[in-house]
DNA sequence: TGTTTATTGCAACAGAATTGCAATATAACG
DNA sequence: CGTTATATTGCAATTCTGTTGCAATAAACA
């Protein structure tokens, strides 16, 4: 999290007519970690900070405004920041130990929906892509012992 | 549903040893329309005839059977018939006028986790995959007027 | 037809998210 | 600046979704 997001952020708030408060930043700082969060651990981190209602409104106008978007993973969804501030990207998600590595490659993924979609006669705008499985170290094929 | 998708319903649930019942298969009717349908909309349709509780618990009987899965719809999830009765796929859903439409191409996809997995040192287990767009008819695009 | 026990339905509960509203803090203006 | 209008907050109460315990019921099977 650099000086840059939290100038960027608070650009977003202010040109959308939106009054810049400190709830509203003390969440945006909550996002920090570049992991997706599920609502539970922002929810658990704001606790004594800021009120539950006023993260889950937050959160809903960071959505609106572009700020963050949901992942899913392990079929939960989960709060990530957005765009301006971590590029759209997808992950393998393991299922042993939790660890999330992100996939860089969207080119494959926008290639395949373009065509699909072309076929279909439909205009895409956004779209979900996740993969769950097991990490090097979770691998239960192996036979480590 | 044909008669056939009934007895192959009733052949998963006794074959695994678990019993016949009526609220059990009404359950496995209200899945017909071959259209994901939220838990909320299964439970709407479920009123009445089976109680709530039966409801999610044979669900999840029914998830762990294979006999339905779970897809990401309008960042939502749907519950689907599976395999046996239809097989895994994904889809386009507009956001005009809530059309699914299913995308028949699985090996694009296949490849493409192969690829991504393959390089991560990663085995894949499930995916996620649902694109949110326009259809034809809604496209927005289009001045018509 | 009787016995066994898996399954159901109801009520009570738990947790997540939403709503109403008075108190407060921000932004804008004189 | 100090004043004002109102967007935003925090708290309480509520709704919603899913879960759990348990006695009544009904499948399965002899
Ligand atoms: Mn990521
Ligand atoms: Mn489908
Ligand atoms: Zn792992
Ligand atoms: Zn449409």
């Amino acid at each position: 999290m650099s000086a840059d997001d939290i100038n960027n952020f608070r650009q977003i708030i202010t040109s959308n007519g939106y009054r810049l408060t400190r709830a509203r930043e003390a969440t945006f700082r909550l996002l920090v970690s570049s992991e997706p969060q599920s609502v539970a651990k922002i929810l658990a981190k704001a606790k004594g900070t800021v009120d539950r209602v006023s993260v889950y409104r937050n959160l809903e106008l960071f959505e609106k405004l572009g700020i963050v978007h949901r992942v899913y993973i392990g079929w939960k969804h989960k709060i990530e920041l957005s765009d301006d501030f971590v590029k759209h990207h997808h992950h393998l998600s393991c299922l042993g130990c939790g660890k999330i590595i992100d996939i860089e490659d969207e080119s494959h993924i926008d290639e395949f929906i373009e065509h699909v979609a072309a076929r279909a006669d439909f205009a895409p705008r956004r779209h979900i892509f996740e993969v769950d499985g097991y990490c090097h170290d979770c691998k239960p094929t192996k036979t480590t012992r």
